[in-house]
DNA sequence: CCGTATCCCGCCTGATACTG
DNA sequence: CAGTATCAGGCGGGATACGG
């Protein structure tokens, strides 16, 4: 990411707050590992019906970043036509309930928020 | 964001997860809150002094934004020079918690994720 | 001191077409 | 079925200059 000036922000290069909003502060790395976790074991074509609305290309490029980083497996059978499964490894399985932390919490608070940038638009817009 | 076809992805639109990754995936919100969890109060230099590395610009944008959804307060003392002071909420102190759960997990995973994708792209590199 | 106002670049993402 | 390859656009975010 950030080569230069090190120096400078070596303290912050260490953060670990840093490291997980540059890792999955992306589109669709967590509601990918999300689904694996629901559903368990899944093939592309099935992985890409549970998330409709991402493109074919993105869901390929996130999956192989999801397991370089060893999050998630990626199993190959030499058939014909070709099968694809994926799943979470013990590590992705780890992230989960984290996750779900934050995912409660938004459910709960959402609302809130939502509501409160619409009162604070129309304060700004009236002036 | 996704106005269009908001029959088809109805049931994704009501997604806590993808909200969570709307508003808190971008750059600075994040790492804004726990300093100021960390630090209690700020003005807007102490604030920029703990986070060096962001502009001045980003720092203003994302204030404005946090405080838009209820998650700080802004408070402005009507002095010469200028006195502005940044405090988390209640809901803002709310998220800490989940945050924290979050970078515990990455302090304890990211070496290993580091090197799961050292070794991916040394494989991929050899063929 | 605490901002606003512009300009502008990188790259993330989606669309489309093609392949084993 | 499970991908590559390529192209194009939008937008987040940085640099810079200016203002109360």
């Amino acid at each position: 990411m950030e080569e230069r000036n090190l120096e400078k922000f070596s303290d912050l290069m260490n953060c670990p707050v840093r490291h997980v909003l540059d890792r999955f502060g992306d589109k669709w790395s967590v509601l990918i590992l999300i689904m694996l976790d629901e559903k368990g074991t899944l093939r592309f074509n099935a992985l890409h019906h549970t998330i409709p609305d991402i493109s074919q290309k993105m869901l390929t490029v996130t999956l192989r970043t999801l397991e370089a980083d060893g999050l998630i497996t990626r199993k190959i059978y030499p058939e014909i036509p070709p099968r694809v499964e994926y799943q979470l490894t013990e590590m992705g399985s780890s992230l989960i309930p984290y996750i779900d932390g934050l995912a409660k919490w938004a459910l709960h608070n959402m609302p809130h928020i939502l509501r409160s940038r619409d009162q604070y638009n129309n304060k700004v817009t009236l002036n």
